[in-house]
DNA sequence: CGCTTTATTGAGAGATATCAATACTTGTGG
DNA sequence: CCACAAGTATTGATATCTCTCAATAAAGCG
């Protein structure tokens, strides 16, 4: 784990190309400054690395800056379950705040950085800048419709219906971002994508081989190139969005 | 749907008895002057009315006063997830902050009063008294971990060890509101239990029974006595909290 | 290039779902 | 206050989906 302080220009909240999709959405310049000396600091994460783990005290939020990461939670028998994966622009540790430490474990599962946001400052802060404060409340109550919408997949949907849903959720999240959406690489193995939707790993490779020959995807190892997606849609018993801008994703 | 408004001096935060498991946590008696201006009205429920529905324009969050509510999201096919039951001191409504609109369905399942927090004021107020900001981001972030807590039992547990998790956390959440927590009446139907819990109706059924059968319980259609709890608990995977606070449920 | 990890595919087992019949509750109206 | 109807819960028999175990293949890594 490496720290970066935010010498470089590029650190800043201000000038960071990640504005729109993270904290700081809608905040004026003269506030942004602020912010800047708010975010001062960043980690560097290798492949496999964990962030916090369970227990640990909240000092800081995350965001992420580049890279992937997820959290899971742990029973002590040794079962696990991927909670969530992570995108540039999420906030991470956010469960901490609850009781003062972190009720989760959070693992880079490529090389990342992430952004630390001091949580006793950024509270203080919150309160002199209202928008802040409200995206604030906007990112944990959608954090709290996305961990909704992944409940109705693992109480509702059946295994095939679970991963087309989970490659919905990612490819219109990797869209917002900018990133290409019909095209791109699996960060997370197919242990972890089994754990996140609460189906064994032999299942996860059955239904992408099953998508794969009634052509609705074309997928090698992690690269995966979504081609019908209406098919996928239908399959996951979502509508598809369509030509309209997805804001937040829909299930998954 | 029946409004009421805070004429009743009962109707204050200032001098409601769930003060202490509700929004108000730690607020000085001055500022809960302030609250009480906040909290002017509030909604009596019968049984199987809706609260708000998915789509609708956000402009309260409510605490339970009394009584049991669920919340619920439905995919178009008539499938539907119900995310959480509320009992009395907790916050509804968090997940329409998100993009102005409620993104559940909330729905009373006995007799239930809430107090109407109006949000736009909320979020004023949450800037001017420093403890009531705090208090909120942990409840956001508490109910987040609720979530995940229940991501965790429906992708990794099995239909036993669901069942055992979902009664202990009641009995929990109980036990923390003073109510008797080892013999209760549970307030959700078994269809409402298995929605919860992504299982059939018939599952919850031949569970329960064997919970008896095995002394673990004792049920008598809605009402049920915990006999060995750490039988329960052994179940559930979970270890049990013995003697020490429970201050949250670990699991459901 | 060999070793370890990760992913695919097959065969059989098992947990839960589905279908079906019965029993119990609750509410309503005569 | 009883009788009936509608809703809710229990229990059994069978079907099905997903898991588990196992073998093989492919990819990443030193």
């Amino acid at each position: 784990m490496n720290y970066t302080s935010s010498d470089a220009p590029s650190s800043k909240c201000s000038v960071c190309v990640l504005g729109q999709f993270c904290l700081p959405v809608g905040i004026s310049s003269s506030d942004l400054a602020k912010i800047d000396t708010l975010v001062k600091d960043r980690v560097r994460l290798q492949k496999g690395e964990t962030l916090y783990r369970y227990g640990d005290p909240l000092n800081a939020v995350y965001s992420v800056r580049f890279g992937t990461l997820k959290t899971e939670y742990g029973l002590e028998d040794g079962r696990q379950q991927v909670i969530g994966f992570h995108l540039p622009g999420e906030i991470l540790g956010l469960d901490g705040i609850g009781n003062g430490e972190y009720q989760s474990e959070a693992i880079a599962l490529e090389e990342s950085e992430v952004c630390i946001i001091r949580y006793s400052a950024f509270e203080d802060l919150a309160r002199q800048i209202p928008v802040l404060q409200q995206q604030f409340h906007r990112i944990l109550s959608r954090e709290l419709t996305q961990d909704q919408r992944h409940l109705l997949s693992l109480g509702s949907l059946r295994a095939e219906e679970r991963l087309a849903a989970f490659l919905l959720n990612l490819s219109q999240r990797l869209a917002a971002r900018g990133y290409q959406d019909n095209e791109f690489d699996l960060r997370m193995s197919r242990v972890e994508i089994g754990s996140y939707l609460g189906i064994q790993i032999e299942t996860v490779s059955r239904m992408l081989s099953r998508f794969a020959e009634s052509g609705l995807i074309q997928i090698k190892q992690r690269h995966i190139k979504l081609i019908d997606l209406d098919g996928l849609y239908e399959l996951a018993g979502l509508p598809n969005p369509e030509r309209s801008i997805p804001i937040r994703p829909v299930a998954a």
